[in-house]
DNA sequence: GTCTATAACTTGATAGAC
DNA sequence: GTCTATCAAGTTATAGAC
């Protein structure tokens, strides 16, 4: 059974995808969770901190997702490989999050908001790094190590305009279609 | 020389990008032309006039962009490489718009906003005809060709952050490198 | 926990003097 | 064209009854 305070947050999501963060109100969030705005304030103590929980939640699975290919031992191509699927599998499974998450970062407050720039900039510095090695290593193209990784990062975020609930199999044919145009991409011609 | 109703509109652009289009206010606005946010409306009729003009003009550029692509009589190949460079020249020449008109044009009123849909939904099709040509004559790979599309469509949309006046060098390393990685991509192994 | 009422403030836009 | 003054509506959030 979910708590309303999940079904807010999960609600939230939602329409901050849909409105944009600024122009959703709590009002609106109010009616789509049956409530009075007023009652929202007895789950959350502001509207930015569904904002928080939004970024940060998602930020955390990046985060772990990268922390388990680094430990994995596979060549620079295997990680990528894997780390287009975490994409794949964040963008799908949380549509609506994501989102939030990839366009309305911008509207956390201080000191939130430098918090979360700091995590992004870390993960684009792991995955570079990955590029870096296999560009090092000749599997990959010799391409500028930023541009790879920007185009990798950005050519997924229309991902969310693909959901539909229970897809399985289209999730699998979606993968293998996005890491055969990107994979070999970047591959070079060796 | 550049009228005020110019400069009105560009530092819109770059507002509406850092702040978003709801969060930015017409008071922030008047405080970068140097005039009472009453002022504004000497020169505009309303805040979502500028909108409209950054999404319209934004659609305009990719429509005639394309027409012109279509004339060429060139091979599905050459038609995409030229459309990347439409895509990275829009891009760089005018990136705070660019931004807005990615992320923006949501908060368009009716009925400008179905207008809008119908354009971008217009130009999705006639990019998806062009890759499914190149696929049917078995010199692209065999994927969904709307995977391969939206793909395509988002890969440059970190492009903004790139942006340094008078780059014109790296602009065709730039250029290259995504071409290199998306076009390699898309390209069957035969 | 949910409500009504309301505080405190910001929003886009207009009226009218200069 | 730009200003001051202002309006009507909408904003997040709180106080206190139930």
């Amino acid at each position: 059974m979910k708590t309303k305070k999940q079904v807010i947050f999960e609600e939230a999501a939602k329409l901050f995808q849909e409105k944009g963060y600024s122009a959703a109100s709590m009002r609106d969030l109010a009616d789509r969770v049956n409530l009075k705005a007023s009652s929202l304030y007895s789950h959350i103590k502001a509207k930015e901190e569904i904002l928080q929980k939004i970024c940060f939640d998602n930020a955390s699975h990046f985060t772990q997702g990268m922390d388990t290919v680094e430990k994995s031992g596979q060549s620079p191509e295997e990680k990528v490989r894997a780390l287009l699927r975490l994409h794949l599998e964040i963008a799908l499974d949380d549509p609506t999050s994501i989102t939030v998450f990839n366009d309305e970062w911008k509207h956390l407050e201080e000191p939130h908001l430098t918090r979360f720039l700091n995590l992004r900039r870390d993960y684009e510095n792991r995955f570079r790094t990955i590029i870096q090695e296999g560009i090092a290593s000749g599997v990959f193209r010799s391409v500028d190590p930023t541009v790879a990784l920007f185009t990798l990062l950005s050519s997924l975020r229309w991902i969310h305009y693909w959901h539909r609930p229970s897809r399985k199999i289209d999730r699998e044919a979606l993968l293998r279609d996005v890491t055969a145009i990107l994979l070999n991409g970047l591959r070079s011609g060796k």
